[in-house]
DNA sequence: CAGACGTGGTT
DNA sequence: TAACCAAGTCT
């Protein structure tokens, strides 16, 4: 053995922390995903693509983005065409994605990128933040990926990887700040994007929060959690309290081969979204008092109640909604605010999908 | 800061 | 199967 090798050796702990940006880019260049939004090797990457790709994984997963990427892709190819699109466009392209403000805020952001900065994104942290819907971790995100700006992103998985490898004790979101400096120190001194990517990829594959594969993992030499054994109790957190059902109803009104539908106020929940009249939805809601809201269509309206329920599931609350029919005929004017839509069109429309599950359980049998 | 904000995949 | 979780942001 040579005395190199020997000092090495003597050394270990040091030394392999010190590697682990290169460690980490080394099994990346071997492993790393092939992904719509991500540039081949060596290829050049489109700050288009990193954006637009990077605000519908928020919250979102690979899986469920990929298509909505490509649909957005092949009609918008660059913020250009994004920016000169209608918000209503981009909604009915984005129903069933989500957390419709990010739609919202991506519309908004594209036309602030075109009016305010000739078409071209921002190069720098700073002047991404600014734009609508990015906020910390998406504007550290583009910045690294897309320009190679030497900063980490510190996302999901990049808390459970750092809070493994340092063992935090710290329950989120206090540990936030310790969680990014401790992420930053695995920036080597460069290719900064491949390093958030390969960390991300880390913790989608192999640091996983079920049963990871820590022997699969370039970094298990000198994992804190690792070496407890206790890897999966991180990171630390406190469990969410659910929250209460409410009820409500929805109404199904047709006229013909037409469905009754208005759009939703710009902000809350389903903000600037397509619906068919519903009542509130509430904690203890009364069926007779949710009857009472139904839209008002000249007393012509003979209502049924369908059998059954439609249940839901958002992330702060579950809703049953009770679905009423009635057919008006033909020449019902709708009531101020609503619409009428063919229902061989509904598919174009912007409904989430709580509202395609009521209208499917309406028209149903 | 903690709660609002959708939906589907996974264990 | 009932949680838990996902490349978070905004207020």
């Amino acid at each position: 053995m040579s005395p190199a090798v020997a000092k090495i050796e003597r050394q270990e702990k040091p030394v392999v922390a010190e590697s682990r940006p290169a460690l980490l880019l080394d099994w990346y260049d071997r492993h790393r995903r092939r992904l719509p939004w991500r540039a081949a090797a060596g290829e050049r990457t489109d700050p288009y693509r990193v954006w637009l790709s990077e605000i519908m994984l928020q919250q979102t997963g690979v899986k469920t983005v990929g298509p909505y990427f490509e649909k957005f892709l092949a009609r918008w190819p660059d913020v250009t065409a994004l920016g000169r699109a209608s918000l209503d466009d981009v909604l009915r392209m984005w129903a069933g994605l989500g957390y419709y403000s990010r739609a919202r805020n991506l519309h908004a952001c594209a036309v602030t990128v075109l009016r305010d900065h000739a078409g071209v994104f921002p190069d720098t942290e700073e002047g991404l933040r600014q734009l609508p819907g990015i906020g910390p971790y998406t504007a550290k995100a583009i910045a690294a990926i897309a320009f190679d700006i030497r900063t980490m992103p510190v996302d999901g998985n990049i808390e459970r990887v750092v809070s493994r490898l340092y063992a935090i004790e710290e329950p989120l979101p206090q540990a936030k700040p310790r969680i990014q400096e401790l992420a930053a120190t695995l920036l080597g001194p460069s290719r900064a994007g491949d390093s958030a990517q390969a960390l991300m990829d880390l913790g989608s594959s192999i640091c996983t929060p079920k049963k990871p594969a820590c022997t699969l993992c370039p970094l298990n030499d000198d994992c804190s959690a690792r070496l407890r054994g206790d890897q999966e109790t991180f990171p630390r957190k406190a469990p969410k309290k659910p929250g209460m059902l409410r009820r409500g109803a929805a109404f199904i009104i047709t006229r013909g081969d037409e469905l009754l539908v208005r759009t939703r106020a710009e902000k809350g929940l389903l903000g600037g979204m397509t619906e068919v009249p519903v009542s509130d939805w509430l904690a203890r809601q009364d069926d007779k008092v949710a009857l009472e809201q139904a839209p008002d269509l000249n007393g012509v309206a003979r209502w049924h109640r369908k059998a059954g329920v439609v249940t839901h599931v958002f992330t702060h609350f579950p809703l049953e909604l009770v679905i009423y029919t009635a057919d008006v005929a033909a020449r019902t004017r709708a009531p101020e605010g609503m619409r009428w839509v063919p229902i061989a069109t509904l598919a174009d429309e912007a409904l989430p999908n709580v509202m395609r599950k009521a209208i499917a359980h309406g028209l149903g049998e």
